[in-house]
DNA sequence: ATGTAAAACGAACGATCGTTCTTTTGTCAA
DNA sequence: TTGACAAAAGAACGATCGTTCGTTTTACAT
């Protein structure tokens, strides 16, 4: 790894604990390049322009998203343990993110969502790809028969992600003691009712 | 109502449009000034600070959502009726909101989240309130009958929530066709769980 | 209609924004 | 060790930020 890729990294990750704070929008490259001791426009010549480092921060969150939940689950066997390995990394991401700030894509999909342009698009692909991951979690645990046939797995990879986004707004805007307790009570009813009869 | 008044009511307007398309911390008083056609002094002067025309702009927001949300329930009788008139005003809010950017407090949720300060109280206490209505909705609800006595509302709430931000989300941001049928098809679900068993 | 207070303006402040240069420093292979 | 190139620094740019202040205009009660 090169000096530069080693500087870079270091950009990006400075980058992403400030963006969980501050917001995408909030990213400044003055406070960021302070924050590393270093010059802004050594800071500013990785990137070329400041849409293209807010790209690459959403990128490096995906990736450490990725790379932190569902990496991890996907060690499980498939279908319903690799869900619930899932959800249970999943709710641990949000309770005690790597970042001081919570999930930086979350906050995003409502700073950009009317805001057009290439920024947007980026955490629109990355949060449809979360869905697209979730439902299709669903899709092999109905395969393997933990899952009833009938379910719809784009329903249930909504409400699975609305657990998710309401879980966060409990936990660190309004700090409620009883928000993880909702959280889990919520994604076990949504799998409960998934799950294959058995009465 | 004086001149005072009236421009005061027509800036806090205005800078909710912009909120809604910019976020809390993009409202800016020279672009909000520029949109108005006046003098960035003589807006200033109706605030004082920015901090508080951002604190007007998150009370102003949860009027008008009282105002377009809450008050039409409220002519409904108590209970289910009422909740159901809640919900449905609830989407069409979320949908076509009677703002360019979608629902501001949604997006404040995130954007302060970690950023102590009296924005970000003013902000939770206004989702802290929306949370206890709906929670209060459904315990009407359990009083007049329509809803199983064990239910618990603090849960019933959270979910609620977890659906229209959820909504929020796949409608503005993924721009999914599908979102409104997921929407009401998890509301309605919520709602026929948490109804008297009238097998 | 007149006087007074409220309201809006215009100009300027220091600070910071993203960005563009040129120059200096550092890296790394030959 | 030298030479070529990458990486970082430094200074400055016009623009905009929130805010202050003194002046001018407007509103409104008498």
């Amino acid at each position: 790894m090169s000096k530069g890729e080693r500087t870079r990294a270091a950009i990006l990750d400075q980058a992403l604990a400030l963006t969980s704070t501050d917001g995408l929008s909030g990213l400044t490259i003055g406070t960021l390049a302070e924050q590393l001791g270093m010059s802004k426009s050594g800071l500013f010549a990785h990137f070329g322009s400041k849409e293209q480092l807010q790209q690459a921060v959403v990128d490096h969150a995906a990736a450490l998203f990725a790379e932190t939940v569902v990496k991890p689950a996907l060690d499980k066997p498939r279908g319903l343990p690799r869900l619930l390995a899932f959800f249970d990394g999943w709710i641990a991401w949000s309770k005690e993110p790597p970042l001081p700030g919570g999930c930086p894509l979350q906050a995003a999909s409502f700073e950009l969502d009317d805001r057009p342009g290439p920024l947007r698009d980026v955490v629109a692909r990355t949060q449809g790809e979360l869905r697209q991951f979730v439902a299709g979690g669903a899709r092999r645990a109905i395969e393997a028969g933990h899952f009833r046939s009938d379910l719809d797995v784009d329903q249930f990879a909504f409400e699975a992600i609305a657990i998710a986004y309401a879980f966060t707004m409990n936990q660190r805007l309004l700090r409620h003691p009883l928000a993880e307790g909702w959280a889990r009570t919520a994604i076990d009813g949504l799998v409960q009712r998934a799950s294959r009869r058995v009465v």
